[in-house]
DNA sequence: TGCCGGTTCACATTTTTATGTGGTTGGTGA
DNA sequence: TCACCAACCACATAAAAATGTGAACCGGCA
């Protein structure tokens, strides 16, 4: 028996959401509320393996709903629910530990399976709040393109730049002279267009040459 | 009819999969291959709907093809197929324009319909999956815990300094003297346990201080 | 009230960086 | 073969940064 519950401010679909989840083989509503006033101390009291949460509510709203119960339970399951797949809400809701993130317009089949799914582990979500996901991963990682070329010499030592090193430390790291670490630095500011160390190394992590 | 190729280099798995979506209403098998190297042609030739790639082949690997594919086109969907839920995996290919990312031990019905989630636009993948990009995400953008108790006067000359500001510019662009940017400066070195610009920039950016 | 931390400034010294102007070697490609 | 460039090194000088010591002012707090 799954145990459910739910945080819904329409009373209609509060009353249809624990209606059909009840009344399924193999799941149970302990209770549903129309807003997060409460939550913790609720989440506390009822202890379900899984909540569903309407992003969409006055007041406290399931953003900060889901913040206030992870911050004491990072291991109760919370679906996120909501008439958009929009994606300043998504983002927020995965990056505070939400388990999953389905539309509303969910049939009621898939719903079942959605919270089955969540409270075994998974990670449910429709397919276009999972597209909306990986779009949010590429753009954030592709744009390494200009490596200004440098040399495999002189990203070794931007590298170690980067970590810290100075410039004796890095002569005797790669086992050369000192003065041929300042012509290497010398080549790579002019390549990254700065003239300072903290510069170059600010530049570093911007473009994410290393 | 839904035009699929196939990149996969153990025969046996080949053969069943081209026999399993072939043999499929709607869904036709163009081609299938055993490696890469040919990737950007056949892809041209055959213009598929979907591509099912498999990740742990010899040679060009299929986040290689992946890449290679999308260098050219960012319109076919491409599946990446793969025996394990491997985190570094499955960071590269999402980051790398996947369309979705599905293990090879989904069973034949959920392969189709995962195809066909593809093909209109959705971003199939499996739970388990869901699960690691979710984790990937929420670790990502949680950790700003430590400011190591810089003043704000503080956090100001570090952003300056970020930006690569000399302590001359600090001083005018603060309205303070240079010896007093000094002092800031040392102090925060001090809370930062670093000892030179450079580091307190790197770590400014690995700490998201800034 | 006295102490603490943040902010401000000053002076002095050493170390590190930045810049300039050279040069040698070895490999690559026209 | 010759030009080019990455990688190596040297010497010199100016600028910037790091370190140390000391001190004044202010606001909050015990």
């Amino acid at each position: 028996m799954i145990k459910v519950i739910l945080y819904e401010d329409n009373p209609q679909l509060r009353e249809g959401l624990t209606m059909l989840i009840s009344g399924s083989e193999g799941f149970d509503v302990l209770a549903a509320f129309k807003n997060c006033n409460n939550v913790i101390e609720e989440v506390a009291a009822f202890t379900p393996d899984v909540i569903l949460m309407d992003i969409d509510m006055p007041g406290v709203n399931g953003i900060e709903g889901l913040k206030k119960i992870r911050a004491v339970n990072t291991e109760v399951k919370i679906l996120m629910l909501t008439v958009f797949d929009d994606n300043k809400n998504v983002f927020q809701a995965i990056s505070n530990g939400a388990s999953g993130y389905i539309l509303k317009k969910t049939p009621p089949g898939k719903l079942l399976e959605y919270i089955a799914e969540a409270q075994t582990g998974g990670a449910p979500m429709t397919t276009s709040i999972a597209t909306q996901v990986l779009k949010m991963f590429s753009s954030m990682n592709n744009e390494k393109g200009a490596d200004y070329n440098l040399s495999d010499r002189e990203k070794q030592v931007l590298q170690l730049l980067v970590e810290g090193y100075s410039y004796k430390m890095i002569a005797a790291e790669m086992f050369i002279a000192i003065d041929t670490v300042r012509s290497h630095i010398k080549k790579i500011y002019e390549k990254l267009h700065v003239n300072s160390k903290s510069e170059a190394v600010a530049k570093a992590f911007k473009d994410r040459i290393v």
